[in-house]
DNA sequence: AAGATGATCTTGACAGCGTTCAGATGAATT
DNA sequence: AATTCATCTGAACGCTGTCAAGATCATCTT
């Protein structure tokens, strides 16, 4: 599940000198540890011990702890993508609940991996330009959420500033939704509205930025 | 500035064996460390170091790092009350302009302070139930959002629930604006809108939470 | 085929971190 | 004046990120 090309690693014995494809194989470490203990658990020791190298073999692929967690970051936008693409083929033809629908997978991605969600806000901010992953392709979370934006009639293709706007404020309102949206103190609320995807559709039917105009 | 009670206290030198309100001075140093250098400069033995005790002296007054950044966060929170209640005596009696007010409020303090609402945001998620400087006082931020939102019509104040989502779906939208407002991927958008304070007034519109009904 | 090159990995080390524990200090209470 | 107890220090532990020097081995050159 985790290594593709050779077939014989268990990450501790048998493995040659080389490794073989030792950044991927951090990486998905990397990603697993925090999944599982959260980003504060994370150690580039402790992720070199679980991929069954030296504490300095991680070194030789990348430049930092930084530069690591930045890849794990890019991989989570990735999937990110890919889930909303999904959900976008699920729903259909329908623009009005497609946008919905990109809202909500945007905010559970973010419930079902909070740790991740959150390394991914810290990899996105701060970059000189929009990153790459988020603006290159078209099957980018970026290229999704304003492509949905023109569909949805809420903002003019005519206008870059306009798409550029209801973009960021559509980005904005579910970032805010996926980070609070997670608190224990909304648990009673949640039950209230009968489950918790009823609490995210509200809230993100309120902020009206994945409404259809 | 950082002493009230004695006054001769630089620290470093002549100072006595106990230091008097080592507490207090262990979170304004805290919080000086956080908004100068960031979260990620932030180590205990460099709080010591900076309030001229040893590196085991704040475990007398708090059991934890932890505990002290929840100390930090506890302060942050009672000065973005403040100053939210500051501008909302700023801009008088006209509940249209008071509303968008405290929106600004709060995401000028978050741009001002980005490191130290992080910390706050971290300290307030996962508690058991509602901090107690998000609802026990009527001062506090919590508290000055929901009488906003129903002073603002944005919330029946029959329905308990309502009034709940409400601030709910506009301390979201507050968050998200206030986390991602200062990516520097942004800066070209802001001149183009003439300033960054229409920026976040104009993302605030589009979100719609702090706008009168 | 043999040797050289360079990428990959290990070993060992360094400073700094959070935390604990035994002991020093001194303010407050008796 | 003696005792108590909160406060502070000094030293230590295992952990961390990072680096430099050397071992290993795939690949390229001749």
């Amino acid at each position: 599940m985790t290594d593709t090309l050779p077939p014989d690693i268990d990450a501790t014995e048998n493995r040659p000198y080389h490794h073989g494809d030792l950044r991927r194989a951090l990486i998905e470490a990397a990603r697993a540890i925090i999944v599982r203990d959260g980003a504060q658990a994370l150690s580039l020791r402790g992720v070199a011990r679980e991929a069954g190298v030296s504490p300095a073999a991680p070194y030789h692929h990348f430049k930092d702890k930084q530069e690591l967690m930045l890849a794990v970051g890019k991989l989570g936008f990735e999937e990110l993508g890919e889930v909303m693409e999904a959900e976008i083929r699920r729903v259909g033809g329908a623009v009005a609940e497609r946008i919905t629908a990109i809202g909500v997978a945007y905010v559970l991605f973010a419930r079902d991996n909070p740790a991740l969600y959150r390394l991914m806000y810290d990899c996105s901010r701060n970059m000189e330009a929009l990153p790459p992953e988020m603006h290159e392709k078209d099957h980018s979370a970026y290229a999704i959420v304003r492509n949905a934006m023109i569909e949805a009639g809420r903002a003019s293709p005519d206008s870059e500033i306009d798409v550029e706007l209801a973009t960021i404020a559509a980005w904005c309102s579910a970032h805010g939704i996926a980070e609070m949206g997670g608190f224990a103190q909304f648990a009673p609320l949640k039950e209230a509205l009968g489950g918790e995807l009823n609490f995210y559709r509200e809230l993100l039917k309120r902020t009206g930025n994945f409404q259809a105009r």
